[in-house]
DNA sequence: CTTATATGGTCCGACATCGAACCTAATTGG
DNA sequence: CCAATTAGGTTCGATGTCGGACCATATAAG
C-alpha cells in the first residue's frame, strides 16, 4: 500500500504486540516473585529507592531519584513519607534552593537495603538455572537499546 | 566460599539486577506510551482483555481471563465491571456451572478494540525504527523461555 | 448420602500510582 | 527592579491491583 518505512505491516504489528505482551508478563511474575522476598510489606519501589541512595549516594533531592526512577513526583513524595515512617531515610533542607529538599539514608535503612538483597538473590538464586543466565546476558544489550530509545522518545 | 551451581556469584547478582531493572523501566515507559495512545481514559489492561476475548474467542469465565491476564480474580471482577458499564461486554451465566458467568463482547467492544489498536500502531508505528523491530524479534524466544520459567515456578 | 474440601465470584480495606490544582521559591525578560 | 514564567513539593481525588474474608456451588471422601 504504502512505502514509507515506519509504516508497520502486520508482522511488524504482531512482533510489537508479542514482545510487549512478553516483557509485561516478565514484569509482573519477577516483580511478585521480588516482593515475596522482601519483608512484611515493602514494596519494591520502596526498596529501589533505596537502592538508588546507596548506589549513586545519597543527599540528592527528591526530584533526582522521581527521574530515575521513572516515576512523577506525586508518587515519589508519597513513597517518601513511607520511607520516613519506616526510619530508612531523612531528609533536611537544600541549602542550594530553599524550595527543596535532599533526602538522605539512615544506618536502619542502609542495613534493610543490604538484607533485602541478601533476601532477594537467595529467592531467585535458588530459583534460577545457569542457562538463565545465559539468557539475561544475551538479552541485556538488546533491552539496553530499545530501553534507551523509549526513554529518549517519552513524552 | 560454596561450590553450589546455584549459589550466585556476584557478577549473576549483577546481571539479574540489570535485566530486571530493564525489564521494569522498558516495561513502565512502553506501557505509559500505550495508555496514552488509549483514548480518554481506558487503561491498557482493559485492552488487553478486549484483545484477548477477541483472539480467543468470547463466552468464556473471568476466571480464564484473570488466568490468561496474570491478575487476582479480585482485579478482574473490578476489571470486568469497568467494561461492562462502557458498554464493551455483557455477562451471562455460565450453564455448565451456576456459580459461574461466562464474558461476551458487544458490538461496541468489539469495535473499540479495533480503533485502539488502529491508535496504538500508528503511536508506535511513527516512532519505532525497522532496527527495533529486528531486536524484538532476536530477543523473542529468549524472553520467552524465561516468562515461561517465571510462570511455571510462581509461587 | 453426608460431610469435607476445592473452586468461581464478590466485597472490603489497603496501597501504589497518577493527574490536576496549588503554594513557594528561583529564574528570566522587560 | 519588577512581572512573568519555570521548577520543587504537597495535597486531593480517582483508579488499578492485591490479599483476606466471605458466600454459593461443585467435587471428593467417608
Amino acid at each position: 500500500m504504502t512505502e514509507d518505512p515506519k509504516t508497520l505491516d502486520q508482522r511488524d504489528a504482531a512482533r510489537l504486540f508479542s514482545f510487549f505482551t512478553e516483557i509485561g508478563i516478565i514484569n509482573q511474575l519477577s516483580m511478585a516473585l521480588f516482593a515475596k522476598s522482601l519483608p512484611d510489606g515493602v514494596h519494591p519501589s520502596h526498596f529501589s529507592i533505596l537502592n538508588h541512595l546507596v548506589r549513586t549516594g545519597d543527599g540528592i533531592t527528591p526530584i533526582r531519584i522521581a527521574g530515575a526512577m521513572q516515576v512523577t513526583k506525586t508518587t515519589m513524595t508519597h513513597s517518601l513519607k513511607v520511607l520516613t515512617e519506616r526510619g530508612f531515610i531523612t531528609t533536611g533542607p537544600n541549602p542550594e534552593d530553599a524550595r527543596g529538599k535532599l533526602v538522605y539514608l539512615t544506618e536502619a535503612g542502609r542495613a534493610f537495603r543490604d538484607a533485602a538483597i541478601q533476601s532477594v538473590v537467595g529467592m531467585f538464586g535458588h530459583l534460577l538455572e545457569p542457562e538463565h543466565y545465559k539468557i539475561m546476558e544475551e538479552l541485556g544489550s538488546g533491552l539496553e537499546v530499545l530501553r534507551k530509545f523509549l526513554d529518549e522518545n517519552r513524552m
